[in-house]
DNA sequence: TTGTAAGCGTTATCAC
DNA sequence: GTGATAACGCTTACAA
C-alpha cells in the first residue's frame, strides 16, 4: 500500500508538501509538484479512507436537510426516515445533520428558514429546489461561499448544485406504460387520471414527464392500446373523485388506470368500486403504507416506486464523500431505479 | 462523542484496559471491568468506526471467495463482477480477497482445492454451499478455527456459516406466480418449464423451493388459473427444447409459461415460436444479457431477478464489518430483493 | 516554498 | 492486572 510517506520519501519532500500538492493547495514550487504528481502516478497512490475519516472529525462538518412535511406530503416520510438513519450514521463519523422540516409554502416563512440554514453555516446542503426568489438568492449565496448542495426527489438546474438524486420521471411514465400493457395483454382503452394540488398539480415536473414517457411509449410500442379521452388527464381535487368517476362512467369499457400523482390514495378504492364488475387494471406510482395494502387487496395491481430509501440516504452520502474524500458523484444525476412491485413482492 | 480515551479518563484507568474490557481480554479484575462497563453504558460508547479502520490495517485480512465459473454458470457472471469491485474497494482498505474459480464439480479436483484455501489462513470465507463431504470437512475445520463463512446464492444449512446471502426462492416463485397471473388477466392456463443440469436440475433447492411458492401461490390466489399437466415440468437438457415445444403442442391453450431455471436461453425464442401467432406470456429469473434483449424485443414479458450484485457485494461487506467492527449481521438470512424487470426498466 | 509536529480513535506490544 | 507508547494514514496549524 503506497501512502503520503512513501511519496514524501521517495520524493526527497516532506509529508506536507505532498498534502499541499494532494489538495491543490498553493505553495509548491512547480517542479516539486511536477515530481511529486509523476510519483503519485507512478506508483498508483490513492488517498487512504480510512486516514481521511479519522482526519475528517476535527472539520466538524455539518449537512443542513431541507424537506417538505405534513400530511400533503405522505411519500416524503419514508425519504425523511432514511435520511435519519444515515444521519445517525453520519454522527458516528462526526458529521451533523440538521432537519429543517417545512410545513408550508409560505414565502415570508420560507424567506426566514433560508435564512436560519444560512447562519447555521453549513458544509453542504440537501434540499428540494423551490422554484421561489428566496430559494434562488439562498442557493446563490451558498454557491458563492462554495457550500454545494444536492437536489433529491425533482430535480432543477434553475440554480447551481452538485448533482441530483431521484426519480426519472419520463422513464417512470414508459413503465407505466410497459405495465399496462402487460396487465391488459397490449389491447384495450387506457385511461389517466393524477391528483391536482398547489404543490404537485399540473404543472410539476414529475407529472408533466411522467405523462410525457407515458403517451409516447403507448404510442411507440402499442399500438392496440387507446388513450381514453385522448390522454387529457381526469384531475380529481382532495377527496372529491368526481372526475374519476365520470372518467369510468363514460368509458365503460376501460382496461386500464394510471394513477400518476397520488393525493387521497382512497381513489384507488373509489376507482375499483366505480368499475363495478368489469376488470380494471389499476397502475400507480410510488409505494406508501396505503398501497401496499391495496397492493395485498388486489386494488392496484402494479406500482412503479423510485427508491425512496436512496433518495433519502444517498445526498448525505454523495456530500460526505465530497467534503471528506473530495470525489464528485460520477453523474449529476443520479437517477433511482424504477421497481415495480405487485402484490407478492411489496 | 465519546472515546476511549474519555472512558479511561473518568474510570481513572488506561485505554489498555479499557480495550482490553471492550474485546473481552483476559487480564482485568472484575471490578475495574465492571467500573468501566458502566461507564460506557452511561455515556452510550460506540466505538468509532475510522480508528477501527486505520488499526484494522496492521492485520492484513485476508476473505478466501469461492465461486463456480465457467459458460453453464453464466448467472455467477454478475455476482462475480460485483464481487471484484467490492474486492477493489476493500483492497484500499487493506483487504486482501483471493479468487477461486471452480470449473468443474469433481470430488479430488474440490478436496484439493479446500486444501489450498485452507493454507492460505484466510480469516473469512464466502463460498457457495457445496453437497459433498470434502465441503461438510472444510467447513467444520474453518468453523473450529473460528474462521466464519458466508454463503451466498444457495443457503446449506447442513454446516455451520455465519449467515446467507441471497434469493428467497420460495417468495420468488410466488412472484412469479402473481405476474402470470398480472399478464393473463388471472384466468387460463399455466405451464413450467425447467432446464435439468447436473448442478441446478430438479433437486436444486432454488428449483423446488420456486415451484411451491409458484402452485402454492396460484392455489390459494388465483383460481381462474389452471396449471398444465397437473404442474408438473417440462425439463429440457442443453439445446433440446423439444419436452418444451411438446408442451405447446399438447395445450394449444396456454397462456403463460413459467420458466424456473435457465440454462440455454434461446429456450425462450424456441417457446415463443412454438406459440406461432397466438399470446404466449413467458416469465422468467435472473437478468443475463441475454435476457435483456428479449425483454426489449418482447419476447421475455417479464423477469424476477435477485440482486446479483447485493450477493456479490454483501458477503464480503459482512465479513469485514466483522471482522473490523466486531458486528454480526441483522439476521443469518440476508434475503435479497425480489426485482421485476419488464422492458421498459431493464 | 517547505518542514515539523500534533492529533483524529483504535489496537497491539511492551514493560511493570 | 495494568499502564505507557507506538503505530495506522491523513490533515493542518505553525515554524522555518
Amino acid at each position: 500500500m503506497v501512502t503520503i510517506k512513501e511519496i514524501a520519501r521517495r520524493a526527497g519532500v516532506s509529508r506536507g508538501t505532498v498534502d499541499r500538492v494532494l489538495n491543490g493547495r498553493p505553495g509548491v514550487k512547480p517542479e516539486t509538484e511536477a515530481r511529486v504528481r509523476a510519483l503519485m502516478d507512478e506508483l498508483g497512490y490513492h488517498p487512504d479512507q480510512a486516514g481521511q475519516m479519522l482526519a475528517a472529525r476535527k472539520k466538524k462538518l455539518r449537512i443542513a436537510f431541507l424537506i417538505l412535511h405534513g400530511p400533503e406530503f405522505v411519500f416524503f416520510l419514508d425519504i425523511l426516515h432514511a435520511a435519519r438513519d444515515k444521519a445517525a450514521d453520519l454522527r458516528e463519523l462526526g458529521v451533523t445533520v440538521d432537519f429543517y422540516l417545512i410545513r408550508h409554502l409560505d414565502q415570508t416563512y420560507l424567506e426566514r428558514l433560508f435564512l436560519e440554514v444560512e447562519e447555521s453555516r453549513p458544509d453542504g446542503i440537501v434540499t428540494l429546489p423551490f422554484r421561489v426568489k428566496p430559494f434562488v438568492d439562498f442557493m446563490e449565496r451558498m454557491h458563492g461561499r462554495g457550500v454545494p448542495t444536492v437536489f433529491f426527489n425533482v430535480d432543477g438546474d434553475f440554480v447551481p448544485r452538485m448533482c441530483y438524486v431521484g426519480c426519472d420521471y419520463v422513464r417512470s411514465g414508459r413503465v407505466a406504460a410497459g405495465l399496462a400493457a402487460l396487465c391488459t395483454g397490449g389491447y384495450g382503452k387506457v385511461g389517466v387520471a393524477s391528483f391536482d394540488s398547489p404543490f404537485d398539480g399540473f404543472d410539476s415536473p414529475s407529472f408533466t414527464h411522467r405523462m410525457g414517457g407515458f403517451t409516447q411509449e403507448l404510442r411507440a410500442s402499442y399500438p392496440g392500446l387507446t388513450l381514453a379521452d385522448g390522454g387529457a388527464p381526469a384531475f380529481f381535487r382532495g377527496s372529491d373523485f368526481s372526475a374519476v368517476e365520470d372518467l369510468l362512467r363514460r368509458h365503460p369499457d376501460l382496461a386500464a388506470l394510471y394513477l400518476v400523482n397520488l393525493g387521497d390514495f382512497s381513489v384507488c378504492r373509489a376507482a375499483r368500486e366505480a368499475a363495478g364488475d368489469r376488470p380494471l387494471v389499476i397502475i400507480t406510482n410510488d409505494l406508501i403504507p396505503a398501497q401496499r395494502e391495496m397492493l395485498r387487496e388486489g386494488i392496484i395491481s402494479a406500482t412503479v416506486s423510485q427508491q425512496p430509501d436512496v433518495q433519502g440516504s444517498a445526498p448525505l452520502q454523495a456530500l460526505y464523500d465530497l467534503l471528506v474524500f473530495g470525489t464528485r458523484p460520477a453523474s449529476e444525476h443520479l437517477y433511482t431505479d424504477l421497481l415495480i412491485y405487485i402484490s407478492q413482492n411489496v
